[in-house]
DNA sequence: CGAAAATTTGACATGACTCAACTGGAGTGG
DNA sequence: CCACTCCAGTTGAGTCATGTCAAATTTTCG
């Protein structure tokens, strides 16, 4: 079930009681999303953050021009939400939707001071996967700067080679930072090597 | 005094009784880099995470074939580290130099541990501080994938007038992810409008 | 099977890079 | 106080990576 799910990844950072378990599940939601439906709109606010059990969802950003950019992907055991907004409880700069039918455990934020205060040690481990996104986040800068498109397509296919195949080129391409007719090009020329 | 700047950031955040602020102290190391100095070099662990209470430093990343690539700058009330390296105690993927005189208030990993412990707040100030370091973290990721170097470099110069005055261009070039030539024809192409 | 979505391919355009030469301070030392 | 050097910034020529537009092809899926 999903919430074992949950609570399985969640003792990867800090072990629980029962008890403590317990006192957590009342505040903690789970919720199956059909492939193309939206879990949170750019423009209101994000309600919830969402860890994925099972499925595959994308966070984007609509520009002006219309265009979409992928900021990222969450599959198992990762989690989605436009953190900004759910934090500071304002407008969404981001949607994030179903790629696939998708099973998610989540919580809102009054869930999560909520469970912060009853449960010291779910705020440690809301802190460390903070920390790591952020980290993550970093490096995911660092990256796009110092290296070409060529180079940033392969370290994401040997980095998520099941993305790879779960997921629309075109929508790899953007993540990339790239056109899709780009990325096809650079595909079919490491192909000929 | 640097403790009071930051205690007083501190208090932005969450509030603490005279009694916590004295538990907090002895881990506390006030210090001062004079312009040029690393804090944290590239391989080696970083051993601080820093607040800055006066000066101006820059984190880059030195990749294979030499070139520097500005990750992002600090300046009053901000952070300065190699987070990940600091917080799994490995090897820096990036050096910390201050590009001005600079004081800091800074903690060890295993202090910061001991602070989590004596002083809950503590942990809770900390989490805030790395979640707003993740969206903004995030939010730059959105704006180099939507927007060309002539609109990035607008934003910057609008978001951080400070920096544009206290950092020589090309390493703002180098944050903005061009080439320091590109920038200067950027500029001069703005300036004759 | 047919329609819509995704991908590929090719021609052409351009944003941004490299290299190299030049300009203009900001020290520094004779 | 001048000459010299060093570093940052500018400018221009030529090039390359990547984008756009449009059409053709393939895949997906109802």
């Amino acid at each position: 079930m999903g919430l074992d799910a949950f609570f399985n990844y969640l003792s990867t950072y800090v072990s629980l009681s029962q008890d403590e378990k317990e006192l957590l599940k009342p505040f903690l939601q789970q919720k199956i999303y059909l492939k193309g439906q939206y879990i949170v709109q750019q423009g209101n606010i994000c309600l919830y953050d969402s860890f994925v059990v099972k499925g595959c969802v994308r966070t984007f950003h609509l520009d002006k021009q219309g265009q979409e950019h992928v900021i990222r992907f969450a599959i198992e055991s990762w989690w989605a939400a436009d953190m900004g907004s759910f934090l500071k409880e304002a407008p969404a700069d981001y949607n994030v939707q179903c790629l696939e039918k998708t099973e998610v455990v989540q919580f809102t934020y009054p869930s999560l001071q909520e469970m912060f205060g009853l449960v010291p040690k779910f705020e440690r481990f809301f802190r460390k996967i903070i920390q790591n996104a952020f980290v993550a986040s970093e490096k995911r800068i660092a990256l796009n700067f110092s290296l070409d498109a060529k180079e940033r397509y392969l370290i994401f296919s040997q980095l998520y080679p099941q993305l790879e195949r779960r997921v629309p080129q075109y929508m790899i391409a953007s993540y990339l930072g790239i056109s899709k007719q780009y990325l096809s090009e650079l595909k079919s020329h490491l192909a000929r090597e």
